[in-house]
DNA sequence: CACAAAGTAGACAAATCGGTCTACAAAATA
DNA sequence: TATTTTGTAGACCGATTTGTCTACTTTGTG
């Protein structure tokens, strides 16, 4: 039998990545999984955990597409340049993987649910976390001075978040294009 | 009499951007408006409209602070820095203006309301169009060669989505005097 | 085969949602 | 003074919210 717990995940994370968290009601992902309210109930014992699963799950194909991204470049230079690129397929819902742009689920869930303490949002900060430590992977390994290291990472997520931010609220699908050009721009003051 | 569609307004401003949209309810605000529903129904004829109503309140006072935080500089690079500055201090809640900081309210309005034809949408999106000719007559004024102009502008506009972004998801409070150095370096290279 | 785990549909509960309405009071204005 | 506007409290509406529960069926496994 299909993975029913499996199946929940998935509709949920479509439709809250669709509509947001609180747009969107038990009844709505049950009648959209075509499952049973006590299915779900009997694997996510309230709404939070099923948005704590559905972060999860985003996290890890989010993280898979982005380092299937940036390897098997033949330099660090260029494999943050495919970063950008890769955004810019997304942005213009040409990525498979990540399947049609609504913004940065982990941004948008964090934008719904502020409080630092509340499980939701610490699994938000820890995604971004685990990004950020990928592209400081790539960074490292650019011939500057370790002083610069954490200044172009920095530089990077700030330009990666701030495109994906303008994509969506000004539904602009350059702006992977734009940040791309300026990350170029930095990368020959180093 | 206090004008009491004016209280309404702030209120429900203060309450979305704490929570969000769909986490606050007509009830929540009439009770914390210490107002009668009758009253918020006579001013707004639904909460769509309220919810215009408290954008143009914020877009209102947010342009007014960003003029009056790069006005009076000696050059357009100070000016653009002071940008930075000013955003430094709402992200550490040292701002009168603009009050606590819980995420720029166009952006989280626009994460839960996606729609590009929606009229919330619209509005969160007219106020990034001018928050950005703002920083483009200052880029204006740099001694560059027209290519350069919208180029450096869209490259401080991602920076301060970026900033603004990060600050709130990663609860990282130096975001802004990070845009700032990556602001700086790219100009050296003008 | 027996039994536990996982599934079904959907009634139900208590609370809350956005929004309407009555009946009346106060305040501003012509 | 007369009239219109703006205000009050809160009952009420139908829909929806998260979550519980009953009664029963299917499925996988020891």
């Amino acid at each position: 039998m299909v993975d029913k717990k499996q199946i929940i995940t998935q509709t949920a994370f479509k439709l809250f990545a669709q509509k947001g968290i609180h747009a969107v009601g038990i009844n709505e992902i049950i009648k959209e999984s075509k499952v049973a309210k006590k299915t779900l109930y009997h694997h996510f014992s309230s709404k939070e955990l099923l948005v704590i699963s559905t972060l999860e799950y985003r996290d890890d194909i989010f993280l898979t597409w982005m380092k299937q991204a940036m390897a098997k470049q033949t330099s660090p230079t260029l494999a943050l340049s495919a970063l950008f690129k890769a955004l810019d397929r997304w942005f213009n819902d040409k990525s498979v993987t990540l399947g049609a742009f609504y913004g940065c689920f982990f941004i948008n869930v964090a934008a719904e649910f502020k409080q630092q303490n509340s499980d939701i949002n610490q699994a938000c900060q820890q995604h971004k976390k685990q990004v950020r430590s990928l592209i400081n992977n790539y960074v490292n390994k650019l011939q500057i001075d370790n002083d610069n290291i954490d200044f172009i990472t920095d530089t990077v997520c700030l330009l990666k978040e701030g495109c994906i931010t303008t994509a969506l609220v000004q539904h602009d699908k350059s702006a992977a294009r734009q940040a791309e050009a300026a990350l170029n721009k930095l990368l020959l003051t180093i």
